[in-house]
DNA sequence: AAAATTCTTTGACCCAGATCAAGTGCGCGA
DNA sequence: TCGCGCACTTGATCTGGGTCAAAGAATTTT
């Protein structure tokens, strides 16, 4: 019987089509039990904030379907967006009251949350959780240095390029029909949130994307829909040595 | 006698002069015991560099003294900063193999290093440990990401004074001796470092210092002593609302 | 289907900050 | 005391990306 539960559960908890990344291969079957307990779902449309930066925030979760973004504002108006959240990405703070970011739903956008309190409590008694939670805040702070090096000293070219290999790397959809370096997939950006991701106007987004397009790095069907004929020549655009492991 | 040990260790770990902050209040005494075991210091001159970036990085650590930079480097040279270690800050990934990136002496600098692998078994039997280490990870995502909001939308003055609040926050010597929203600190960097680190050129960040200087935002004594008559007005210089806690 | 709204592209011009190039001044070793 | 080197300053000029403006393309509303 307690064999049966433990083959049950996946490390996908209920009924997500996500795996949790809140939630380890090691983690056994009354850890998941207990999550299924305090999780519930929210759904948002395109455009909606989820949480305001300064607000009391009482669940962390993960992103179901959709993009959601951190940004943080100054006064005047000035926006950067400081994280890009998609599909298995987690949000929340564990330990903190309240968000430091907005949190905007830039399509529509469900996500699996769990109550904060009983998060954190089930978290004392789940060492496998607390360290899950420390490796992917790891991987969040070397994506936010990497992005600073982006942010600081890549061309607009270069940005463009590094932004598109991200979205490239993460995009499900391509998994399957790369005929050899070849990529395709959807922008889930405007040009304006790209531009908020880049520390770059959205004009000149639009002119670096019409570059990259007649010097034949990308080709556009739509505004929106990528192909990325050779990924090694996008990856020497941005700049970029490394092929975070997509290539080779 | 557990009594007695209990109230002998405080949280400072045997004869570092800093708290360390991977130990948090609520560590014990065996705990601590087991720290000073595998503890050991390490010293490096000004321009040394304590670790390249990808090299197997085998402790974990705190500075005790002296200042280290982390940095980025691109094939052709550019340069970004990506975090800044003062006394007291954290080095080392607790579960990663190597360095992500450079870590340089920017002057004489001293470190307490614990064997990592001892490190992380301790972290495993000591949720406080684990617990104060996801903390201190999360702060430095949030200083990573108010960075980001430094690189990618202010402009070279603003990023100037955003870097002296964040010395004038941190610097120790100031505790004492400020007549009333006045401030007095050292610059530990050279204005090359300060360039990389806002990703600009030494030459704007020389230029933009004077410009501060002339406009009576600070004053300096020699090329590196600081003084900064009115900390409100270098906050409004720095475009930055909050106040971090050191006023009101 | 026409009209309104939103997203995107493209052009013309401008400016903050980069680049190139001298200097200045201080500390340190001979 | 000299002079060498390094960190810094300042000037002159250039340019990548911002700003302002206008006009397509999509999508939604009426």
């Amino acid at each position: 019987m307690l064999n049966e539960k433990t083959v049950s559960h996946s490390v996908e908890c209920g009924d997500c089509p996500i795996r949790h990344r809140a939630v380890c291969a090691r983690c056994e079957s009354d850890e998941l039990e207990r999550l299924e307990e305090i999780k519930y779902y929210r759904s948002f449309e395109a455009g909606q904030t989820v949480i305001w930066s300064g607000d009391r925030m009482d669940f962390v979760g993960s992103v179901v379907t959709g993009i959601a973004t951190l940004t943080q504002t100054m006064e005047d108006g000035r926006t950067q967006m400081v994280g890009l959240l998609l599909p298995s990405d987690f949000v929340g703070r564990p330990g903190r009251e309240g968000s430091a970011y907005d949190v905007v739903a830039t399509t529509d956008l469900v996500m699996c949350c769990f109550r904060k309190k009983p998060f954190e409590a089930l978290m004392e008694r789940t060492p496998h959780i607390a360290h899950r939670l420390l490796e992917m805040t790891l991987d969040e702070l070397d994506a936010a240095r990497e992005w600073m090096l982006v942010l600081g000293r890549k061309t607009a070219r270069e940005k463009i390029a590094s932004l598109l290999t991200i979205i490239a790397r993460r995009d499900a959809s391509l998994k399957l029909q790369t005929p050899k370096g070849s990529m395709v997939f959807d922008l889930p950006l405007t040009r304006e949130a790209m531009a908020d991701y880049l520390g770059l106007t959205l004009e000149t987004v639009s002119r670096q994307i019409s570059a990259l397009k007649r010097d034949g790095v990308i080709s556009l069907q739509g505004k929106r829909h990528v192909t990325v004929p050779d990924f090694g020549r996008l990856l020497e655009e941005a700049g970029d040595d490394s092929d975070g492991g997509m290539l080779a």
